[in-house]
DNA sequence: GATGAATGAGGATTCATTCAT
DNA sequence: TATGAATGAATCCTCATTCAT
């Protein structure tokens, strides 16, 4: 029918969180879905061999093995595709594995056992997460394509960690999850470029690392009463 | 491996002073070397703005105020650029607060501040050693250009960690040490990319997590003789 | 030479009505027909918002609120939207204020009036119709797309001159024509860019410029008797 | 010190018109001075065949010989490419055949000789000059790169109008002008679409078009004392 | 008839690098 | 040395058009 269907750019679906009033995510039909999701493969599979900085939209629309014009009827450019590889990421993670509720009562080598272990053998199925929670390489900043990844996962820490601190200040609060983000991300780092047992070694140290850092923390907020 | 080799790294005029016979420095290097910390500082500057992958061999010309041509006078190309800037600023440190013989022997936590507020501090003033550090994005592999950045430093926490473990097996040494390394660079990131009171905090907050990492197992070492 | 001849425009549905033998139209081609008219407004929205050369058949559609396929369904390419859009306009033009057998007995003021007042109106509604007078910005040839549209035109008013003209040998004819013509939409471009009473000042001023070309030209023709 | 020389964009030397304090046009070696010309003789060429729109860079570059690349040396876009050729254009025009102090004084045919038959020759071995007085096929407004040399011309024709007008309202004169100018500009097409004797009775036309608009307005303005 | 997918050549522009002066 | 010119492949992206559903 003649009816107009809003032009609706293009690719992105909507930003992660936002579950309420989806708008109607335009119709397309089953071959284009296909072709979005073989693209979004493609550029997982650029992004992680060049990097984000490095990869091309044609490189990309090679390794999916059609032309760039097709490319370019789902996503406007190379920042949309960062951006849609990235939610889709997301929501697979979080309807696999997200941080359930019940863990957060967990104690805390447990808790970073049941979040660490699924987080990072998701990152080794799906490598380019990385490649997506590191942005390019321009330091500092945080390209806007990237800040929805970033600040999703982010804010996610800093969720669990307010429940285990209810009453640090949000500024302290913030900065200990940039900062057990950050190890994260740079373990993850050193996990994925080890194989094998190394991986594996690479974990347990990781997890170290975060459970050191964090269980002072956590302890001293739990016990206000007794101790000195 | 580790052995950091100095790879004799541009192809312009050897450094002078690297070598064992120096021949005297002919005068008419002398602007050759001006020219050459000029287009340094540029590049420095221009990876700083734009990150490594992103940033043009023309753009560091104009910003050092010459000619494309007589950039490639001095580098070969744009990845020598990369590395004498690494090895520039990797001299400057060693030369200026490298981690002396009399810090190993510091307990931890001063060891820390002694070896992490200088290094801070250089940081700062030269941000461009952090970018180096981290190459461009493409994640995993390090990028040639910048091994000799990375196994330099890493090399130097490795040998400061044997000497607090000297009976450590080098496999786990290593990971140790890249671990170590590695949380660094994140909460430097962090560190650069806040201001005021807040960089002061993160500092702060990377020393806690460096010595709750650490701590355990430097005190493990310490006391082969008395624990049970 | 001159003679319009229709070209049976697009490849599509040959318009009903044009020739002798009307075939009763059928029935299934109400809905194209209507598709052509939403077609055509789009490209004449496009075509006024960008220029022929820069209007894309995907704006168009786009525009029209339909698939790409679907325009090219009822049109071969580009081209034919612009001639079709043309003719319509032209006929549109005919039917509605064409130049009257009535008015070639009118002193050139009145007939100026007549003729102007009309044909300015006419473009202010359908502002596409001096843009398709123009052509692409290709210079002088008239590119052949344009070209029924242009004699259409041109050949009208070389009819209205050789009533007033009658001994003027046809080379001067069509000269005369096409400087009126050519003045003329010179003066339609500077009324159509502007806006209310300096508009209407343009209008007067384009017939001051046509009525001062053409008077000498019509009385010298009218009187062959008695002037010297 | 390095001093940095100051990037100073590229191409376009300045505009036409400001006479004092050109700035020092850019350190340009003799051959790159030869290879601007050669641009834009090619692009003179491109845009006369295919009209500035269509007119694509790669095109020009082909056109003079040299490779895309060079071209963006000399230009930051297409658009400085007009912008540059009309401004020579137009420097050369005044150059060699301004509308000098004198004409002003001449009775209103012999002025419209005087003016025309040299701008129309110059027309002729410029044809790129009318290409870009009329810009790009987008109707109305009159593109940003082409402001310069219409305001240019315009202004010219108002200034020479404003001698023989002291009279006469800003609004009114402005007004007179673009109405010349636009006349001017259409019959040069005609003119320069038409070869040997009929060119030369187009040129005669277009003299005939304005003399007999302007003369009214002129004569009106001359005899306000003593009309008989 | 309608849709959206697909194409691939071509658009403007950049960039690492080399060359002539 | 130093410069600016030159390159050409590669960048992102668009467009007229065709195809499969």
């Amino acid at each position: 029918m003649p009816e107009p269907t809003k032009p609706q750019p293009t690719g992105a679906t909507g930003k992660p969180g936002s579950s309420a009033a989806k708008p109607p995510p335009r119709r397309r039909q089953a071959r284009g879905e296909r072709r979005i999701a073989q693209l979004l493969d493609a550029a997982a599979n650029v992004f992680c061999a060049t990097g984000y900085t490095a990869a091309s939209t044609n490189a990309i629309a090679r390794e999916a093995g059609v032309s760039p014009g097709t490319l370019y009827q789902f996503f406007p450019n190379k920042e949309a595709i960062a951006v849609e590889l990235g939610d889709r990421l997301m929501d697979r993670w979080r309807e696999s594995h997200g941080l359930t509720a019940a863990n957060l009562h967990l104690p805390l080598d447990q808790l970073l056992d049941a979040v660490l272990d699924p987080l990072i053998a998701f990152n080794e199925e799906n490598p380019a997460f990385a490649v997506l929670m590191h942005g390019p390489d321009t330091p500092g900043r945080i390209a806007q394509e990237f800040a929805n990844l970033h600040m999703g996962l982010l804010s996610r820490i800093e969720e669990a960690l307010a429940s285990y601190l209810p009453d640090t200040p949000p500024a302290e609060l913030t900065r200990i999850a940039t900062m057990t983000f950050s190890i994260f991300k740079a373990g993850l780092d050193q996990i994925l470029s080890h194989q094998g047992t190394e991986r594996q070694a690479y974990a347990a140290e990781l997890k170290k690392v975060m459970f050191r850092y964090l269980e002072p923390i956590v302890c001293e907020a739990e016990l206000p009463t007794g101790t000195p």
